[in-house]
DNA sequence: CAGAACGTTCAAAGGTTTTTGAAACCTCAG
DNA sequence: CTGAGGTTTCAAAAACCTTTGAACGTTCTG
């Protein structure tokens, strides 16, 4: 073998590293890999760059480089600038991560906590009447009942976070903290205050 | 067409909904979809279920069932108890769902961030050690550096937050939206503290 | 205004993850 | 000890998502 490193690790790129990093951070929070990859790639460069030195860095097709520009677009995670000798499109980074952060909160997950809300609200209330004209054994819906309005106390004070969350306010986590305990101590206080 | 609904949804199964619900949330959280069903067909049931009647309620595979009980008794989300005249295992779910969200972040989200904190560093001292040794030109090289502490300074704040969270412990987002904001304004200040 | 360079779209190929059915494995009653 | 019922494992199949190359638009240049 040709000779062994000495002291300092060759062949560890640090940019190539940081890239893969953040791709696998925006892979785990619910992108696709090659959307942190391609932010990271400009997020470190200088200068603007072309489709093609995107393409050439990151091993990538034309095709997937246009695709993940738009979908980082839409994000506005990444703009388009023109350079003036240039006949090219050239991109850049936005480079505010809370911005970038918070977008995709308001968008994505406030929107799921909001929609599951509703679907709680509109199942609790489904049992109710179903209990009360008859259908369903009385026992079973009133535990039902009472477990889903748990959730809904719980997907209310996670959106309460949320926007607190967007909005940089401080945020009490142990809120969630009595509302996420075990329920058994629970005593039969009625319906709660909706969403 | 038969009888239009007067009121009420006919059709729509409080239950069934609750749990595609639920197990839509868990898919969004980087979990199977099952996995979120399973647990809450638990959830709402007032007694212990056998794998059987699991697999009946969410048209799965004895097989499926199994694997995804398992996945969940791992996470704790699911226990396994014995009813005296039967033969069969019985599971309920953990009620405490406060407890089921602080462990996944600690053993996932947590675990990805110092995995990330520290390839960031790697890549820092990299950087560092490449600029010394005049491998890569200086001015593109200190751009790198700036913007790789940026992010190391971000994900030790995430750290931060995250940490502060599972030990239920207030956490402030500006801290975050000081760190994430965009970097045009910012000083030469060296090195920061590290992780 | 024609040609060339670049960007985008989309159906199909490719790869990966999820689901399944069959077989192995346990446990307990008889 | 044997057999029935229940559970787990695992390789193969199915479903799913991603990536690609070719065709189509668009915009600028000569």
């Amino acid at each position: 073998m040709p000779a062994p490193p000495i002291h300092v690790d060759a062949d560890f790129d640090p940019e190539q590293a940081v890239v893969e990093g953040v791709g696998r951070l925006m892979e785990f929070w619910g992108f696709r890999r090659h959307l942190g990859r391609l932010w990271t790639v400009l997020y470190l460069s200088p200068e603007p760059l072309a489709s093609t030195d995107i393409g050439d860095r990151l091993q990538l097709s034309p095709s997937a480089v246009s695709l993940t520009i738009g979908e980082l677009m839409q994000w506005g995670a990444v703009k388009k600038t023109k350079v003036p000798g240039d006949r090219r499109d050239f991109y850049t980074a936005e480079t505010s991560i809370w911005r970038l952060v918070t977008r995709v909160v308001r968008q994505r997950e406030l929107a799921l906590v909001r929609d599951t809300a509703e679907l709680l609200e509109r199942a609790s209330g489904a049992l109710a009447e179903a209990r009360r004209t008859g259908r369903l054994g009385a026992a079973e819906a009133r535990f039902m009942e009472r477990r889903i309005g748990r959730l809904r106390l719980l997907s209310s004070v996670g959106e309460k976070l949320l926007g607190a969350f967007v909005s940089g306010m401080p945020l009490d986590p142990n809120e969630v903290r009595a509302v996420g305990g075990r329920e058994d101590a629970e005593d039969a206080r009625g319906a709660h205050d909706g969403a």
